[in-house]
DNA sequence: GCCGTTTTCGGCCCGACTGTTTTCAGTCG
């Protein structure tokens, strides 16, 4: 049972309840949801959690639910969830995938018209439309019968709820967005908000808001936009519209002296924004986008700024990165927040592969040695290091491959010769190969810098053997960084697993460093491992695997997982001095 | 059903928008 399943079996459950008596079982539903966000969310498997005796650690689950989780993973089922859940009609719980479709009204259509098949419910929903039979409904018009029609079939286009988009693909829209927004002479200000902000791994929808005097104005452009395929909402302050691929974008106008309050809340998270408004609760304070105001009173606080939103509550302004209810807020209170890497404090890239002919069993970079270092010189950076794929194992001979390498060395050498600002190392990425070996021998290791390993075969391997496999490639003296370390592309495959109870300890002892690898598509270390490991107090560098030199602008995308890992400057290596790093190498 | 340096009992975020309604329920974020 993936994490995926139970939280929709909660959100069912949270369902069941609201159909039964919403009044009587609020708190188990917000419970049930609440629970059902933080699961869906997780990057850990709940199963696994449970394996190791750790389901209490996660927030939302308390005594009752973890015995029901216990029971749904041992069993498959839970008793107490089936009970809950025969007392409703079960045809009501195909609609609540449907956007619009909530408990009360997937129940009354069912129940009404006495549906009881899971299977057809959608299609015989269609249908009772199609002949006019709900329009006349008590609650239901000409109107809902429609927006029922466009709902379903939009769900079954797949136009609405589909895959979460990687970081720059959001960006882009994002721009996009703002671009013709600010064709709108009354944009003051205008800023995407949301998870984009946070800079989450994958984005859902597009929030976006702006500072203007006239909001009206402003939300008429927005909905005028061409290229939409419809308007979705549309209010005095907030609109919303439907893009080709099923993408919302959101939007919310505040005017400037309230700006402040609509970036603390659009922003978010949720659980952020929840805690957060709990915090102010016991100061009698309530907080909305508009500001804050005085439990008694109508009168809302204006804030133009978060800082001082932030400061009114008694706490520093907290980076968007981190306000994911982690701990974050308590420690914005003692003003004891760590101070997170930034980019600026990058000083090199360590994971570059340029063109330089080293036949290699992965891809060649596109740029040259030389294009590559005048583009790390433009970055500012006073190191970087050359790490080409090894020379596939396969088809070349011991001699063959240390003579590439060291034909591939000269050639960094010439450039190093030219540049003097910068220091040139000479790594590689080497596989880890299924029997735990690395890719290259010791008279060709003996020659460079350190080596970067890394999986790139053998996916299909159990916990157990991927990390015997990694641990013995690690071992290896040269070998000092673990690049990409769980393998996953977003959107494309979950990478292998490893034991990272295992792992990190293995690292923290040997002064191994885990990569951040910033390539959009993989973020990998993830950010709750980044997070993990910053509290195993193992070190990282963060690399963007670039294969042109365009791709080192990346580099911001890796910044923003070790910092939403909680990372400070001093657990990144590529933010320390290359003479520093240097010695590092040699340890 | 969860949670706790003001609580192990008694609280639980706050608001937008829509359609069908003459004041609100439902859904969403």
């Amino acid at each position: 049972m993936t994490n995926a399943e139970i939280s929709k079996l909660f959100r069912h459950v949270a369902a069941a309840y609201a159909v039964k008596d919403e009044k009587k079982h609020y708190f188990q539903i917000v419970a049930y949801q609440r629970a059902a966000d933080i699961i869906e969310a997780s990057p850990a498997e709940m199963r696994d959690l449970f394996k190791e005796g750790k389901l209490q650690t996660v927030p939302g689950i308390g005594p009752s639910i973890k015995t029901h989780l216990e029971e749904l993973i041992t069993t498959g089922k839970v008793k107490h969830f089936d009970q809950v859940m025969n007392a409703v009609p079960q045809a009501m719980f195909p609609l609540l995938d449907i956007p619009s479709f909530g408990p009360k009204k997937a129940f009354k259509l069912v129940t009404i018209f006495h549906l009881q098949n899971q299977e057809s419910v959608i299609e015989d929903i269609e249908k009772l439309a199609l002949d006019n039979k709900i329009a006349q409904l008590e609650g239901f018009g000409e109107k809902s019968q429609n927006d029922i029609l466009q709902a379903i079939s939009e769900y079954k286009t797949g136009t609405t709820k589909s895959a979460r988009m990687v970081l720059p693909f959001a960006a882009e829209l994002a721009d996009q967005m703002i671009t013709y927004m600010k064709l709108c002479a009354k944009v003051n200000t205008i800023y995407p908000l949301g998870s984009l902000r946070r800079m989450v791994a994958t984005i859902g929808d597009v929030d976006l808001a702006v500072a203007s005097g006239d909001p009206k104005a402003v939300i008429e452009h927005f909905t005028a936009y061409p290229n939409k395929e419809r308007v979705i909402e549309q209010g005095p302050a907030t609109a919303s519209i439907l893009m080709s691929g099923g993408k919302h974008v959101d939007l919310m106008v505040q005017p400037p002296d309230r700006f402040g309050s609509l970036l603390q809340h659009f922003t978010g998270s949720k659980q952020h924004n929840i805690h957060l408004r709990e915090v102010a609760l016991k100061k009698n304070l309530s907080l909305s986008e508009y500001g804050i105001k005085e439990k008694g009173s109508e009168e809302k606080g204006k804030f133009d700024t978060e800082e001082k939103f932030y400061r009114a509550l008694g706490m520093v302004w907290i980076p968007p990165e981190i306000r994911e209810d982690t701990g974050e807020i308590e420690l914005a209170l003692k003003n004891n927040l760590p101070n997170l890497v930034e980019l600026e404090d990058i000083q090199g890239d360590f994971h570059i592969h340029s063109n330089f002919a080293i036949e290699p069993s992965h891809d060649l970079g596109r740029n040259t040695i030389e294009e590559m270092v005048q583009k790390a010189l433009k970055l500012k950076y006073t190191s970087i290091g050359f790490s080409e794929h090894n020379p596939s194992v396969s088809k070349h001979s011991s001699k063959e491959t240390y003579d590439l390498v060291a034909q591939r060395n000269e050639a960094l050498e010439k450039v190093q010769q030219k540049f003097k600002k910068i220091k040139i190392f000479k790594l590689m990425e080497t596989d880890i190969l299924a029997n735990g070996k690395i890719g290259l021998d010791e008279k060709s290791l003996s020659i460079l810098d350190a080596t970067i390993v890394s999986i790139h075969s053998s996916f299909g391997m159990s916990k157990n053997e991927m990390t015997k496999r990694v641990i013995a490639g690690l071992s290896h003296p040269k070998a000092k960084i673990l690049a990409h370390p769980t393998g996953r592309l977003l959107n494309q495959r979950p990478g292998y697993e490893l034991d990272w109870d295992i792992l990190f300890p293995f690292c923290k002892e040997h002064n191994k460093a885990l990569e951040i690898n910033a390539f959009p598509a993989r973020l990998d270390l993830p950010d709750s491992l980044v997070r993990k490991a910053v509290e195993y107090g193992i070190k990282f560098f963060i690399n963007t695997d670039s294969h042109a030199a365009a791709h080192m602008d990346l580099m911001r995308f890796g910044v923003s997982v070790a910092r939403r890992g909680w990372a400070t400057k001093h657990d990144i290596l590529n933010a320390m001095e290359y003479n520093k790093l240097e010695q590092w190498f040699k340890q």
